[in-house]
RNA sequence: GCCCGGGUGGUGGAAUGGCAGACACGAAGGUCUUAGAAGCCUUUGCCGAAAGGUGUGCGGGUUCGAGUCCCGCCCCGGGCACCA
């Protein structure tokens, strides 16, 4: 089974073990099975034409260490990857050369399986998806309906980059300075129809589980703020000569309500309008112009300093009964509460600045106790603040909010930075929606049928005073398969380049099985023929990578994304290795359809990942970000060709910590070269044939055999806590002590050749068959160490006086205190620091340390 | 500005509050060789001939003992950024 090579031939070792893994199919993951399971998912990578980047072994070679690990140990284990191949680069190119972007992505996936192939990663390849495969994005789709069922989905005019000049729409990563990344054109806001997936409904549940998962703290930080959930108090006020209306805010501090000396709208607030006095019209006019036509990055760039103009009318403060100024300035954001606020400028710094730029009164109404200068934003007791004085922040922000509750005109409530999330692309590389619009009356003729997924109320848009409504697709209808177009360009209006396949979107469509006839071809008969207009917004590309994990569980199922079954018996990944780039959008997307699937009942526990982990970024050789254009790019396939997969793969755990960030270093990678290379050669002598050191019978050396257990531990500890270099160290040890050792047992040998396959397995399989191995290492259950056998009879005590280290001998393991203090009297380099001194206090760690404290 | 990480030899890094620098790279010397490569042996934080001293970004503190814990700074990396 093994090579014949005499060397260390990696060329012809590596390809045959991977042959052979291929053709026994030895990482097949069973869905039935008595076996624990153990589900080690990485995040599938999107097939660049560049092909792979030495970023994916790193994280990969970890989770493949685990796979095989886990195996080891007797676990069921599902390690599956796939392709998020729909995105921007493949569309981009299909543009270019008019070729269909599912050619491209093809060919990159082709490359991008034979790199990942000739790593010698255990992954089972029966499971590989594909999102852009429509027998996987028929599930995408389905998905999307069950959303659109719940009314998660909705449609909205939303703000996107247009580029007149190139008349399409931009991506946030297209647009550089305001100018378009291609060809340096002007850019702007333009509104656009949009689907919205309300993920802000989910909030609180993102929030709050965030506590069961076990996840880097930092990257939960992170989903905090970017939820960002923070507790205050709608108050509404009334406005100055108009009884009727009320003008309502949002505050974290009605606390300072007394401090209230104005109020500021948002530009773009609704009331604005209604609101302007007649000598300030023409000023709010031009400011709001000003206002639109600065991008959010502008409005929030420009911060440093405040601009607004008065409105020209008043409100009333609940509280004190005075006219308080509304004003109108960018620094309130209509998209955050009520797109209003009431200014406390003596505790609040952004107010405090405004109003120091427009002389508006300041008045203090929380005493900090020393004197504090204003804005002063941290505890104390209110003060001109009425019947409240005296409070603290706390309570007088709860008795404030009592009263006005009282009265109707507060209430507590929460507000979210999150946001709905924009679901939809102006692209053709993408998901279609599973989506028509026909008319309400149409819609109403659809309604009757009872089996289409439909949300409480119509989802409906207006255009040229005609109303649409969204219909869904029959499930029986999917995959809707993305239509050939003649060109990729974007329509022009800023649509998809599906809206100008006319014969696909204009169409007689059956509401009950999906079909459709282009609308310029004769009604076919039957009243469930309506006249419909397709959706030609395509999905972003977090749809599909928002449910792939779900897919490996069961990826060939026609009937179901996964079967129940499979579901339960996977549930969901143990462990999730991936950058930390996506520490928010894919990993909080991801949860909200998760959340979703286990509201509808479809999947078993309410959250994805149970624990992730980030590999760190690996750093070119100058210890800055590989780039191409800094020429610091390393290529794994070059690195294979020269050094081996082996090789590659222990380097890059070798490097430092998984999660760290670390600079390549070419040089290192010949240690550890020189590593596999001596690990032959204590197998195989010069002949070829086992090395003669190697024993069959006897025993080996104390210490060698100490070693081994020690070894045993080590490894295996550091691969369930992922700290693959220390283990990598451990095994230097051990191979360096078998180098020294006149005869080792060939059993020996075996162990360590087992700890060593998760992370070298071409080797490792070679040694291990030639050393009389049954079949493949990986299939011999994992080594167990004796806990007796760590154990020794002597132990190197320290002897330190007044804390300093000045010796250390070896001693029985049950010294005792007093036997230590006399052998560090003798002791003569402990000695001397002793002389003509009083030893005050002994402190004696048994096994570890004697420090005697002198004088 | 705020929130996270991090700062240890020439380099990557290691160290449940108990010998700082494991393991590796690099370097120096030696061995083998006609020569080289590879291998093997030795040395390698800094100062010092040695004894010894000193040393984990800086300054304090707790402790018998601090890279590790606490307080205050400095620097580097990442994230967020007018969110009321």
């Amino acid at each position: 089974m093994a090579t014949k090579c005499t060397d260390y031939n990696f060329h012809e070792i590596e390809p045959h073990w991977q042959s052979f893994w291929e053709q026994n199919r030895v990482f097949r993951a069973d869905n039935t099975s008595a076996r624990p399971k153990y589900y080690v998912l990485d995040m599938f990578p999107y097939p660049s034409g560049a092909g792979l980047h030495i970023g994916h072994p790193e994280g990969y070679t970890a989770t493949d260490i685990l796979a095989r690990y886990k195996r080891a140990r007797g676990c069921n284990v599902l390690h599956p990857i796939g392709w998020d191949a729909f995105g921007l680069p493949a569309e981009q190119h299909a543009v270019k050369t008019g070729t269909h972007p599912a050619a491209n992505t093809r060919n990159n996936i082709t490359n991008f399986r034979r790199q990942i192939k000739a790593l010698g990663f255990s992954y089972d390849w029966d499971r590989e998806i594909d999102t852009t495969d429509p027998k996987y994005y028929r599930w995408t789709q389905w998905i999307f309906l069950q959303l659109f069922r719940r009314g998660l989905a909705y449609v909205d005019e939303r703000p996107v980059w247009w580029c007149p000049e190139l008349r399409t729409v931009l991506a946030n990563e297209e647009v550089v300075d305001g100018k378009s990344e291609v060809g340096g054109f002007p850019v702007e806001r333009r509104n656009l129809r949009q689907w919205v997936l309300r993920i802000t409904a989910y909030a609180e549940r993102l929030l709050e589980d965030l506590k069961e998962v076990d996840w880097p703290e930092s990257t939960k930080r992170m989903q905090e703020a970017w939820i960002g959930r923070s507790e205050g108090a709608e108050i509404e006020f009334e406005l100055d000569g108009r009884p009727r209306d009320r003008l309502r805010v949002f505050t974290t501090r009605p606390d300072t309500l007394f401090g209230c000396t104005y109020m500021v709208l948002a530009p773009e607030h609704p009331l604005v309008d209604s609101l302007v006095t007649a000598d300030q019209r023409a000023a709010v006019e031009a400011y709001r112009k000003t206002a639109a036509a600065k991008s959010d990055l502008e409005r929030t760039d420009l911060a440093k300093d405040k601009s607004g103009v008065f409105s020209g009318a008043h409100a009333i403060n609940p509280v004190t009964g005075l006219r308080v100024p509304i004003w109108i300035a960018d620094y309130v954001l209509m998209g955050y509460g009520t797109g209003a606020i009431m200014a406390v400028p003596g505790h609040d710094e952004r107010d405090y600045e405004f109003a120091q730029r427009f002389s508006l009164p300041i008045v203090p109404v929380i005493d900090g106790g020393a004197g504090q200068p204003l804005p002063y934003t941290g505890d104390g007791r209110l003060i001109n603040s009425g019947s409240f004085n005296g409070l603290s922040v706390r309570d007088g922000a709860a008795g404030i909010v009592r009263e006005l509750s009282a009265l109707g005109v507060a209430r507590a409530t929460v507000n979210y930075k999150l946001r709905d999330w924009l679901f939809s692309r102006q692209r053709y590389w993408g998901e279609p929606f599973p989506i028509v619009w026909v008319s309400p009356e149409d819609y109403a003729v659809a309604q009757r049928q009872a089996s289409l997924p439909l949300p409480p109320s119509p989802v409906t848009f207006s255009q040229e005073g005609t109303t649409y409504c969204a219909l869904p697709l029959p499930e029986s209808a999917l995959p809707l398969e993305l239509p050939p177009v003649q060109s990729y360009l974007p329509s022009g209006t800023g649509e998809s380049p599906l809206a100008n396949e006319k014969a696909w979107v204009e169409i007689w469509y059956n509401h009950a099985t999906g079909a459709a006839v282009p609308a310029d071809q004769p009604r076919p008969p039957g009243s469930e023929w309506l006249r419909a207009r397709r959706e030609t917004n395509t999905m972003p590309q977090w749809a599909g990578s928002c449910w792939y994990y779900l897919r490996f569980l069961d990826p060939h199922n026609q009937a179901a994304f996964a079967s129940p079954e499979a579901l339960r018996y996977w549930a969901s990944p143990d462990l999730y290795v991936g950058g930390a780039e996506h520490a928010v959008l894919h990993l909080l997307y991801a949860r909200f359809w998760h959340k979703v699937l286990f509201d509808q009942g479809l999947v078993p526990q309410p959250e994805p990942f149970r624990k992730l982990f980030h590999q760190g970024i690996i750093l070119g050789e100058d210890g800055e970000k590989m780039s191409k254009s800094r020429g610091n790019v390393v290529n794994p396939d070059a690195i294979i060709q020269s050094h081996g997969t082996d090789t590659l793969r222990l380097y890059l755990m070798f490097l430092g910590p998984l999660e760290a960030m670390k600079p390549w270093n070419p040089r290192g990678i010949e240690g550890v070269h020189r590593f596999l290379q001596r690990v032959w050669r204590e197998v195989i002598g010069p002949d070829g044939n086992l090395h003669p050191k190697i024993v069959s019978a006897g025993a080996d050396a104390p210490e060698l055999s100490r070693l081994l257990h020690e070894t045993v531990k080590k490894v295996g500890e550091d691969i369930e806590g992922l700290r693959f270099n220390t283990a990598i160290s451990q095994m230097m040890i051990f191979s360096n002590a078998l180098q020294k050792a006149s005869t080792v047992r060939r059993e020996t040998v075996s162990q360590f050749l087992q700890l060593l396959a998760p992370f070298a397995p071409h080797l490792a399989e070679e040694l291990w068959a030639r050393l009389g191995g049954q079949g493949s290492v990986m299939l011999a259950p994992w080594p167990t160490y004796d806990a007796s056998a760590l154990a020794a009879s002597e132990v190197k005590l320290v002897f330190q006086v007044n804390g300093k280290y000045r010796a250390d001998q070896l001693v029985p393991i049950d010294t005792t205190e007093e036997q230590a203090v006399a052998i560090a009297r003798g002791h003569p380099r402990v000695a001397p620091h002793l002389t003509g001194k009083t030893i005050r206090r002994t402190i004696f760690v048994p096994v570890k340390i004697l420090n005697l404290v002198v004088e």
